[in-house]
Order: C-alpha cells, then structure tokens, then sequence
DNA sequence: GCAGAATAATTTAGACTCTAAATATAGGTC
DNA sequence: GACCTATATTTAGAGTCTAAATTATTCTGC
C-alpha cells in the first residue's frame, strides 16, 4: 500500500552477501528460539544445504552469536557424531526500564530473555526535574546491572516506558508538557552517558508485548491490554503490531467520557473512591466509614464482606469496564482483552460480571482475562522491546568479544 | 515481536537468484511509480551498477513486465543515445469489484490504476440467491473488461468488496449468516470460472485503500474512512496497513449504542428518517411532511430552505458523527477522517459543526473531511488491492505473452 | 580386531549474481 | 577528422549457493 522509501539507494549496497544475510538470520532465528541443534537439525529446519548451515554457524560463531558445543553423547549412536551449535544467550544483555511518576524499576536479561537482575529506585521529589529523573533512572539501570553481574558495556538495546505517548521515532507527543523535555533528555542522555541504544516507548503499549510474550495472551497476535489503576490506557495489538497512531496517542481511552457521561478520564482506582465516597455519604453502609476515608482497597474489602453498598460500586464498575472493553471489541476484534495495572489484584472478581455484561454491549466480544504479570508488565515489556531490537539488528551488531571485522 | 514462521524450509530455497529478485524488485518499483527512465537514471535512483541495471532491465523486458524505449532526442544532446526503461502498464488488467447488497460495479485497470473500462449490474431479486449473485458479479466483471477492449485471460488479480467482515485469509467471518456460505463460493467460483486470483475484502477496508490512492488522504499512513449511509462501518489504516482484527470484524462501528444511548447501531441516513420524523411529528414543522414521508433527503433539503426543525436534525446528526469519530480519534489517533458512503454529498454541510463539537471531546482530534471519490470508492479500493497484490507477486507471474521460462 | 553400516563432515565443481575497472560506441563540437 | 562526452559493453574477480563426490567417525556383529 504506497511505496515505502527510494528503494534502493538506501539500503546498503547489494550483492553476493545479502544471500548470506539471509541464510544467517534463518539459521540465527532458529537457534534463538530453541535448544541447541545439530547440523543436520538445522538444515531440516531451516531448508539449506549443510555445506551452507556449517559455513553460516561458523560465521555466527566468529560473530559471537553462537557457539559449538561440545556434545556429551548419552547413549551410544551410530554414525560420526554430529557437531552442535547453541545460540549465546550471553553474549550480551538487554535492559528492561519502567519509569514510573514516583519510582522507577530496572530489569537486565540475557538474549533469550532470561531475567538475570532488578533494581528499582524513587525519585526523591514529587515532582522531579529533568536532571533528578535522569539520575535515578540511569543509576537504577547500572544497579540492575550489578546485581545481573554484568556490566553497562555488555547492554545491547534498552527499552523504557513512560506514561505518555511514544511516537513512532521514539518522541513523546508534543503537548505533554510534562514530558516533552525530557524524553529526548532520556534517549540522548542515556546514548551519551553509556553508549546504549534506547527505544522509548508508551508503558501500555509495553504490558501489551508483555502479556503477548509471557502473559495471559502469549502467542495471540490480536491483543488489547487495559491498563487501569490511577490512570487508564491501552496497549493495542493487531496482527502481531503494535498500533501507534499518528503521534503514538493510540490506545488512549479518554472516551470514557463520551460512553457514559463522565466528566473526563477516570482511572479504576479514582472512581473506586469517588463512586465509594458517594455511596458513603448516602450513609448507605460501607462498612462505616466516613467519605473522605474510602480508599479503592477499602471498597473491596467491604464488598468481601457483603457490604451490599460496595457491591453496587463494584457493579458500577464491571459495568464501565464491560463498556470500555465493549468499544474495543467492536472497534478492532481483538481475540482477547487483558487486564493490567493497579487494578489488576482486584480485577479477577469483576471478570465474571464484566463478561456477562460485554456480551450484551457488542456482537464481537474478546475474551477478558486478568493479567498475572504483577507489577512487572511495563518493565517485562521494556525488556522485550529491547530484544526484538537486538534480534532485528543482530547481523549489523559487532558483538563485544567477536573476532569479527 | 514473537517469530513470523519456521523461517527456511518453507520460503523456497535460497540462492544466487534471490539477490536478482531484490535488484529486479528495486529496478521495477522504480518503473512502475515513474515515467520512462534512462539506465542511467535508474542507476541513481537504485544505487545499483549500471552493468546490473542493465542486465535486470533486459530480464523484465523478456518477462514481459517493461519495455525498451525507442527514444525521440528533443534537442542535441552530447554523448552516447542513452537506452531507456518504461513500465509495462498493459501488461495485463486488474478487475475490482464492488459487491453490493442490490447491485454490482466493476472496474478494469491497467497496471498503473488507469481505469479503462466499467460496468454495473442489478440483481433481479431482492434477496438473490448465490448462485443469481454469481452470474450477475461474473457477468458485470466480464462486460467492463469487453468496455476496456481487454478479456478475461489477461486479469492478474482481482479485488472484490462486500458488506461484512472478511478476515485475514479472505474468508467472510463466521455467524455472518447471509454470507457464510457464499463468500467462498465467490473466490472459488471465479476461479473456477475464469481462472481468476480473487482477494475478498471489506467494503469500507476499500474505501479506506482508496481514499488513501486518489481521495482525501493521499499519502497519509494513519487513516480512518467512515462509511456511513443505511449501513455505517469504517476502514482503518495505521501504519500504512489495514486493521482487520481477529475475524476481520475491525472497523465496526456498532458501538454507537453506546456512546448515546441509542438501541442498537443505525446508519446515518435512518437516523435523519428516524430523528426527522420525530420532529415531524411533534408538529415542529419539517415543511409540513407527514412523518411517514420523511426521508434523509427530505430532511436536508428543508434544512436547506432554513426550516428550523430539520437544522435541529442536522445537528443531532453531527453530534452524533463527531462522537464517532471522537472515539476513532481518542483510541486509534488518526491524522485524518474520511466520511464517505451514501452521506459523503451532505456531510459538506456538517462538516464544520463536527469539527468544533469534535475539539471538544477528544484531546487528539483527527482532521475531517468528506470523501470526493463518490460512489467508486470501494471499487477503486478493490483495484488499489488488486494492484497491491500483483506489484506484491510481480516477479511470481508469469505474464501472459512473455518470453520467459 | 576388523569388515560393514550408518551418519555426518568436508571438499570439489558448477552456476549465478554482484561490483569495479577497462574498453568500446554513438553522437556532438571544433 | 580529431576530440569530447555520456553511455554501453566486456572482462575479471569475489561471494554465495547447490549438488555430488569424497572422507571421517562411530557403532554393530562376528
């Protein structure tokens, strides 16, 4: 649809090696995403001659890629014994950054996405600076590091997620003033001070490659993760890609408003509160408390107890999730939707309602589940955003340690 | 983002010759999106050699896909003749088809989109049967194609849009009742009948390509058409790419229901028969109609003539269309809106309405604008996809009248 | 121990493609 | 006619793959 770019001209001068290109990234892929393989292994697997599977290993061997192992037979077999190449899950480490209003948190992995360390830090002000943000973050990351027994040179990509939106060259919306300054600070600074290659991204969009990673929608390729806590915002997956938008604002939810006459967006746990307040000051129940003491884990905890007030704002709840859900599903047909953030702990007791309810609002609803990432969705996701990166780069990468020119 | 495939066995086998189909795929591209070139503007713009170009042209002009010009020097020119390349534009046709619920459209083009023939046809009955609707599609492709002077053998794709959802492998989406059985039959039995290659899509998705190829967002990458008519659906691109969803249901707009508390999804131009009898009725004037008689056009008209009761309508409308897109707005963050389908001729005059309302309900509102393409939006769009498929397959094809083994 | 079977690695020959550099060609200019 | 210019063609060299032939290593059975 539309041509992409000049084609030629830039993209690198053609010839003989391009093949190889190719022959490398198939034969990479295969080794990264399972065991160590012998030669005959990966010529099944991959379709290529052996000639060209063991000239191509060597080569990932040279590069720092893989490495030849040394075979321990278990039984004994005929024929000459096959060599086996392993993918280095070690030949470098990627970085994993949540940077959160308060606090930030840092996870290291290997190649395969192994998590090796984890670090997190708080910023000492309220409302940081530029410079305060800066250095908790940078000195969050060299801690992770430490703890991972690696070190700032061996980081081959970074990935980190703010509460904003990321466009698709990695700056944060115009508009955000809150942001605006310091997203090219963050890439630039931390480019600068370490040499890493940083890709900001928007912390939903982040959740969502987790949950399609390791989460409750592994594998799925049409996905929607809900974040709700404090705020509220989605991640969104279509065929396999993260949707953006034009200045990376997708998988806003501000419509809230429009679906059942809010007054602007509300986070889950906000309306926990007010509607709680509410019900409160109604002086029907809850347990007893005066309106300004509710707390969202106050509701729920009356409502565990049959408080029939806190089980209406629950009600209310299911019924503002199932909406947003609804749109969602209508919307974009996702296969399913899932529920992070703060709300998640909470969220699984509203999952029934919110599916009787979704079922009634649209003629294609997703399935719902809840998110069993815990905190670490937003950072999880950093860390596979880092490692799609590396494996997209990985033949224009030198790794440290290579004999490669 | 997770793995694509088992990358080798199934991609044929690797060799020399993939590095031609870059360079040709290079080389042709350029053709096909500019005039005649010399060889040696083609080397500048595909950074190839002039030896290779040279020898990639004459490779297409054997596989029928360019030819050699013979050139008409305007002035003298110092140096050797320069030989020159050109597209193959008629090299074969693409056929889109716009499959209505009454009737029938159909476009031929050449390989650059120049539309050379058209054709319509009716269906007898109101509720035609598959094999009626058949006979009636095959009958009206074949007849534009005898308008362009060209036959059914030189079609190398065919687009064709229907009112309902197609997922990703063409296939009209389950529960759909009244397409289920037919959709294959479509694909299938032009196949079977004129050998064709069919990719079956959704309607308003056309309209989307469309708009995107000749209509108000030429060029632009994040886009959403709105169709809007009896029926009411969209196209959504981000990205340069189609969203089509898990079953191909992205795009519905039903969730309207929702957004004001209407029973159900209605097209716009109910609505104004809906909305505009009611004001009838409650004797508010509407030129005097008996709210049975009132239709959408009725009701534009006398807003038109400045009936206050019928402006009230057109309001209602615009609210309602400027909540729609408000949330297209908010959760996918398009650079533009299209509104087309049956309301495209008075959505002029709504237009600035919803743009005001618009700023008001969402914090990134997408610009808005009517479509100009009429009523062949979505058969442009199905040439558009048809022509994506064969510049996609070009060097797959073995086009009819080439030299080529 | 040793022939033979089984499996795998290595070598060799052949084909295709690209680049780069040298050579040839077709016009115009003086 | 000699020269200049822009282009075309040829030639040499290098990289990559496949396919086929050759060599290596191990186990089995006697």
């Amino acid at each position: 649809m539309v041509k992409t770019a000049r084609s030629g001209a830039e993209n690198g001068p053609v010839g003989p090696h391009v093949v190889r290109r190719v022959t490398a990234s198939a034969v990479l892929d295969e080794l990264r995403s399972g065991g160590p393989f012998t030669v005959s292994e990966l010529v099944d697997l991959t379709g290529l001659t052996r000639a060209t599977v063991i000239a191509v290993c060597e080569d990932l061997v040279r590069r720092g890629w893989a490495e030849e192992h040394v075979l321990e037979r278990l039984g004994p077999q005929r024929g000459r014994p096959p060599r086996t190449f392993g993918f280095r899950a070690d030949g470098g480490v990627v970085v994993g950054l949540d940077i959160g209003a308060h606090k930030t948190t840092a996870l290291v992995a290997d190649l395969r996405g192994e998590i090796l360390g984890t670090a997190s830090g708080a910023f000492r002000d309220s409302e940081p600076g530029a410079r305060e943000r800066l250095d908790v973050v940078s000195s969050t990351a060299v801690a992770a590091l430490r703890a991972a027994s690696s070190a700032p040179e061996r980081v081959l990509a970074v990935g980190a997620g703010v509460a904003a939106p990321v466009d698709r060259s990695g700056h944060v919306a115009e508009g955000s003033d809150f942001w605006e300054m310091f997203d090219v600070g963050l890439a630039a600074a931390l480019r600068e001070r370490h040499g890493w290659h940083v890709l900001l991204e928007n912390d939903a969009n982040l959740a969502a490659l987790a949950e399609q990673w390791l989460g409750a929608a592994r594998g799925l390729d049409d996905v929607a993760v809900v974040l709700a806590g404090e705020r509220l915002g989605a991640g969104l997956i279509e065929s396999g890609r993260l949707l953006r938008g034009r200045n990376g604002a997708a998988g806003e939810l501000a419509f809230l408003g429009l679906v059942d006459g809010a007054v602007g967006p509300h986070g889950i746990a906000q309306l926990a509160r007010e509607w709680g307040a509410e019900a409160a000051a109604q002086s029907r129940g809850l347990a007893g408390l005066a309106p300004a003491d509710v707390t969202a884990e106050a509701v729920f905890a009356a409502a565990d107890d049959g408080d029939p007030a806190a089980e209406g704002v629950l009600r209310r709840l299911e019924g503002r999730m199932a909406r947003v859900i609804a749109v969602l599903s209508t919307l974009l047909n996702p296969e399913l939707v899932v529920l992070g953030g703060a709300i998640a702990p909470a969220a699984a007791r509203l999952l029934p309602g919110i599916r009787l309810e979704l079922k009634e609002l649209t003629e294609t609803p997703a399935e719902v589940e809840v998110s069993a990432l815990e905190g670490e969705a937003v950072a999880l996701g950093a860390v596979r955003r880092a490692l799609d990166d590396v494996a997209e780069r990985a033949l224009e990468i030198d790794l440290p340690g290579s004999q490669a020119g």
